[in-house]
DNA sequence: CTTGAATAGTAAGCACGCTTATTATATGTA
DNA sequence: TACATATAATAAGCGTGCTTACTATTCAAG
């Protein structure tokens, strides 16, 4: 009961997404985006025109999160804000060439951390690993599964 | 390559992390203690007395952070600062009365979440989890294995 | 049409991580 | 001894999350 690690999982997830973005950060800081930066492209990217609220609820962050992460992001100029013509209140999101240009060599990165992360894990501890993530995150996600089903139905191929 | 899900690595770990934080602290939020909070208690009732740069290594975390936390920490009543006499730059950690009368009962409360997190999933499963994330962050601890190993050898049963 | 509730976005201020720079103290060497 | 370097802690300020409170706008009910 104390020797399976289970005591340390919290530890573990910690120490572990903290290594991740830092070392993402360490390669994309020549670009000047983050990973929160990068999350947010990526859905922009797949859903060019979304709302701040859309994406507040597809990155499960807060409104305001978003808010302050767009302003960053349009100050780097990444992305642009514009008016909807047909509701004053939204802001819909747009990536810009800038975007565009530098989403693939991103996205490679971003795989590369994953390979250099996984190195000497095996094809079938992968597929567990995978399996069990998605588990604690259906376990964890209270009530209402519908932005979570959204996001895998229409976003799976997410980096 | 697509298929396995492996694309998605940092987007879960980062999901999972910030779910299971979120229910730790939805539940030791009566208690006024934060899961940052929680983690640098859980070395300074192993080691009364350590040094703050002593737990920067314990936790990985930069000297400042470590500073600030035990601000707030000294703050909320949970440890103390004391001079160390033989070295007049160091500041050494205590936990207070009310910190180890909350050890037993928020330890159990981070096993719950635990227990919550891992619903449905095999004894077998676990142990890959456990094992593979320990494998990432050996992956990407470059350099110098001394600061996680000591953590290995004299913390391994933290929770 | 008017009023009240709901929705989109933002402001202010906090927690916790960071980088960079500063102060106080120890330590090693000329 | 004196001076240079290293170490412990902190200060200032930023990024990214949060809660709470606010404005602007839309929509639903009467």
């Amino acid at each position: 009961m104390v020797s399976d690690g289970i005591d340390r999982l919290g530890f573990l997830i910690h120490d572990v997404q903290r290594l991740m973005r830092k070392r993402f950060e360490a390669r994309a800081s020549g670009l000047g985006l983050s990973s929160a930066q990068w999350r947010l492209l990526v859905r922009v990217a797949k859903e060019a025109g979304v709302a701040q609220a859309r994406l507040a609820e597809l990155l499960e962050i807060e409104p305001i999160s978003v808010s302050r992460l767009v302003d960053r992001m349009e100050e780097g100029g990444w992305i642009e804000r514009r008016q909807d013509a047909t509701d004053r209140r939204v802001r819909m999101i747009f990536p810009t060439e800038k975007a565009n240009a530098a989403y693939a060599d991103v996205k490679s990165l971003a795989g590369e951390v994953y390979e250099e992360s996984l190195t000497g894990v095996s094809p079938e501890e992968r597929r567990v690993l995978i399996r069990v993530l998605d588990t604690i995150v259906q376990n964890l996600t209270d009530g209402e599964t519908s932005s979570l089903e959204k996001i895998k139905n229409t976003e799976g191929r997410a980096a």
